[in-house]
RNA sequence: GGUUUGGUAGUUCAGCUGGUUAGAAUACGUGCCUGUCACGCACGGGGUCGCGGGUUCGAGUCCCGUCCAGACCGCCA
C-alpha cells in the first residue's frame, strides 16, 4: 500500500469498502466518550476518521491524544456513516481506522486554521505557513496558478515566446527608486533590480523576437499600499510590427480569455475612453464604470451668484446620487467631515436634496433660490429623490476629491459589486507631465513612449499638449495594465531624452545601449504590462494583493516571518567594500 | 516625510467622566459522555494592560515620548 492512497477530499459513497491510507493534518478531534471522531485535512478537503472502543479500545484512546495540526497517517476501511453530513462533500463516508501513525506532533497554533480565522494580520504573516493552510488563502494561490497557466496558454497560442531577462541590471534615475545590490567583485559599484524589463523587451524586438512575454518579478523601492508591494509580478509583453489597435485587440483577447477560462465569464467588448474624457467625467484616469454618477461641472451655472465660496473657486464640481435623497443631516455632516480629511483636503461640502415633491432643499438656500436650483437640476439631469453633493476649489484638488467622493458614494449605494467586471481602455494619455518640484517635464508613462504622430509638431513649443500612443486597461477602477507604442527612431528618442532634461552624455551613459540598438534596424514595436498580483486580487474579489502572494511583505516593506530586511555582518560589509554611516539607531 | 486608527489572557475583543481582586468569547488542560461534525456538560490554569517617562492620594483609563501593526496622503517613469 502506498504512503497515501487517497486525498482528504476525494472519497465518496461509491468508495465504501475500499482499504485506504489517508494523510493530513488534524483539524479537530471530537471525543464522544466511547468513540472519537477526527477530521483530517489536506489541501483537497476534509475526511472524518472514526474510532470506536468497540472496534479497538487502545486505538480509540490513542486518537484522543491527537492535538490540532498533528500530522498523521491513518490506515483503514471506508465505511458509510450512520449519520451523514450533507454540508461536506465527503460527508457520506468515514474511515474506520485500523492503524494510526503520528508522523509529527504540532504545537497548538497561535490562531485557528479555519476559513474565518481569529488571527490578526500580523500574526498570520508571522506564521504564514499556517495561514496558507486555510482554504481562502490557498484558493487565492490556486486562482493565481490558474491565471498564470491560462496566460501562458493564450500567449503561446498567439505565438508569443517567453524569454527571461536579467534581474541584476543597471540603476536609472528616472521613475521609482531602485533596489540596489552591491557588487563584491567591483567595489563601489552596484547592480539595480529591474522596475520592469522595459529596455530588454525592446531589445528583444530589435533582435527580431517579434512577440515576447514574461511573467516576471519587478522591484520598486517605494512606500507600500494594500495594492503595492516592493516586489511584484508583471505579465510583461511586447510586439513588433504593430499599431496601437493590434495591441489593444491582442490583450483585450488575453483578458477576455482569462475571464472565460478561469471565471467562466464572457465579457463584452471593451470600450475606449480618452484620458481627457476620463478626467472630465470621472476626475480620474482609472474610472470605475460599474456605475454612472459622473462629475458634473457646475462652474458656469453657479458662478457670480453672490456665494463667495463658489465665486472664488477655480472649479465647482458636483455629483448626483440617484436615490440618495434619504440621506439624513447627520449622514451629510459625517460626509462633510469625510471630504475634509487631510487626505482629501476639501474645505467643505455643499449638498441638496431633490425632494419627492420636486422642491429642492440645499445647504446654500440663502444664495440660490428654487429657480437657480432648477438650473443645477438640469445640469445634473436630476430627478426627485436624488441627492446632490458639490465641491468647490482649486481644479486639481477638487477634481480629485470629487472623484474620491464619487467612489465613496458608489460604495455606500452598493453600486460596486465585486462580481461585476467593467473593463475599458483609457487611451491618449499626455506624453509628459510637468513636475513643479523639479521644474521639469516627466514622462507620464516612460521615456520610450512615442508621441502621437499628429502631435509631434507640438513637442518643442507646447510639450504639455502632446498626446502619447499610450493606453491603460482599467477594470472596476483598478489599473490592471498599461503600455504604449514605443519610439523606435534614434533621433526621436534623443529628442525625448533632451525634453526630459537629459544631456546627450547622460542619455548615452544611461541608455546608450538602446540608442545604439535603434541604429541597427529597430522595428516599430509596442507593448503592455499587466500587474499580475492586482489582476489576481481583482478576479478574486479582494482589495489587497497580499492575499494573492504566498509570502508578502507588510506595509513597512518587512517580511515579519523571516525578519527581513536585516543587518549584515561587518565581515560581509567589508567584503562588499561598504561602510554603513547611519543605521537609524 | 505626513494624517489617522489600534496595541489589555495563546487569540479576537470589552473595560464609561481615573477608584475594590482587570472581564467575555474562543483556544488550552483535566474529568464525564457511543454518532459527533463550531458536539455537549463540569472544573481548571492563563495578564509586566507594547515600552519609557509624567500628572495624581490613586493610571489599563489622562499627558508626553517611543516602538509595533493597519488604512490613507506624499511617493509609485
Amino acid at each position: 500500500m502506498s504512503f497515501r492512497s487517497h486525498t482528504c477530499g476525494e472519497l465518496r459513497a461509491q468508495d465504501v469498502g475500499k482499504m485506504v491510507v489517508m494523510c493530513g493534518w488534524v483539524q479537530r478531534a471530537r471525543n464522544m466518550g466511547g468513540m472519537t471522531f477526527v477530521d483530517v485535512r489536506d489541501r483537497y478537503g476534509i475526511t472524518q476518521l472514526a474510532f470506536n472502543e468497540g472496534w479497538d479500545a487502545a486505538l480509540c484512546q490513542e486518537a484522543r491524544s491527537l492535538g490540532r495540526e498533528f500530522v498523521i497517517q491513518a490506515h483503514g476501511e471506508v465505511i458509510e456513516r450512520s449519520s451523514k453530513n450533507a454540508a461536506m462533500p465527503t460527508g457520506d463516508i468515514e474511515v474506520k481506522v485500523t492503524k494510526l501513525i503520528i508522523l509529527n506532533q504540532a504545537q497548538t497554533p497561535p490562531f485557528t486554521i479555519e476559513d474565518n480565522t481569529d488571527g490578526g494580520e500580523d500574526l498570520r504573516m508571522r506564521y504564514r505557513y499556517l495561514d496558507l493552510r486555510r482554504n481562502p488563502v490557498r484558493q487565492n494561490l490556486e486562482l493565481r496558478h490558474r491565471l498564470a497557466m491560462a496566460t501562458r496558454k493564450y500567449l503561446d497560442t498567439e505565438g508569443f515566446l517567453e524569454v527571461e531577462t536579467p534581474v541584476l541590471i543597471k540603476s536609472t534615475p528616472e521613475g521609482a527608486r531602485d533596489f540596489v545590490v552591491p557588487s563584491r567583485m567591483h567595489p563601489g559599484q552596484f547592480y539595480a533590480l529591474p522596475q520592469s524589463p522595459q529596455t530588454f523587451k525592446q531589445l528583444l524586438m530589435v533582435a527580431g523576437f517579434d512577440r515576447y512575454f514574461q511573467i516576471v518579478k519587478c522591484f520598486r523601492d517605494e512606500d507600500l499600499r494594500a495594492d503595492r508591494q516592493p516586489e511584484f509580478t508583471q505579465i510583461d509583453c511586447e510586439m513588433a510590427f504593430v499599431e496601437q489597435e493590434d495591441i489593444l485587440r491582442t490583450f483585450e483577447g488575453l483578458v477576455r480569455s482569462l475571464f472565460r477560462d478561469v471565471k467562466g465569464i464572457e465579457l463584452p467588448a471593451f470600450p475606449s475612453m480618452t484620458y481627457a474624457e476620463a478626467m472630465e467625467r470621472y476626475g480620474n484616469d482609472k474610472p470605475d464604470v460599474r456605475f454612472g454618477m459622473p462629475l458634473c461641472n457646475l462652474t458656469p451655472v453657479v458662478k457670480n451668484k453672490g456665494f463667495v465660496v463658489f465665486d472664488q473657486a477655480e472649479v465647482v464640481l458636483g455629483i448626483c446620487v440617484k436615490g440618495g435623497g434619504e440621506y439624513t443631516r447627520k449622514q451629510l455632516d459625517e460626509l462633510t467631515e469625510w471630504v475634509k480629511r487631510p487626505q482629501l483636503g476639501a474645505s467643505g461640502l455643499v449638498y441638496a436634496r431633490h425632494q419627492s415633491d420636486g422642491v429642492i432643499k440645499s445647504s446654500v438656500d440663502k444664495f440660490f433660490d428654487q429657480t437657480e436650483l432648477e438650473r443645477w437640476s438640469e445640469a445634473f439631469s436630476s430627478e426627485p429623490g436624488d441627492l446632490w453633493l458639490v465641491l468647490a476649489g482649486a481644479e486639481v484638488r477638487t477634481r480629485k476629491a470629487a472623484s474620491e467622493l464619487r467612489l465613496e458614494m458608489g460604495t455606500r449605494m452598493g453600486l460596486r459589486n465585486p462580481d461585476v467586471f467593467s473593463c475599458l481602455w483609457v487611451v491618449d494619455f499626455p506624453l509628459l507631465e510637468f513636475d513643479e518640484e523639479g521644474n521639469r517635464w516627466h514622462a507620464m508613462h516612460h521615456p520610450f513612449t512615442s508621441p502621437k504622430p499628429e502631435d509631434i509638431s507640438l513637442l518643442q513649443d507646447r510639450p504639455g499638449k502632446v498626446r502619447a500612443n499610450a493606453y491603460d486597461m482599467v477594470i472596476n477602477g483598478v489599473e490592471v495594465g498599461g503600455g504604449s507604442i514605443r519610439i523606435f527612431d534614434r533621433a526621436l528618442q534623443s529628442t525625448m531624452f533632451s525634453l526630459l532634461g537629459f544631456s546627450e552624455e547622460e542619455a548615452n551613459a544611461q541608455f546608450g545601449f538602446l540608442l545604439n540598438a535603434f541604429e541597427y534596424g529597430a522595428p516599430p514595436h509596442g507593448g503592455i504590462a499587466f500587474g499580475f498580483d492586482r489582476l489576481c486580487s481583482l478576479m478574486g474579489g479582494v482589495e489587497t494583493i497580499r492575499d494573492f502572494i504566498a509570502f508578502p511583505k507588510n506595509n513597512a516593506g518587512r517580511d515579519v516571518m523571516i525578519d527581513s530586511p536585516s543587518p549584515i555582518s561587518p565581515a560581509q560589509l567589508k567584503e562588499l567594500s561598504i561602510g554603513v554611516s547611519n543605521t537609524g539607531i
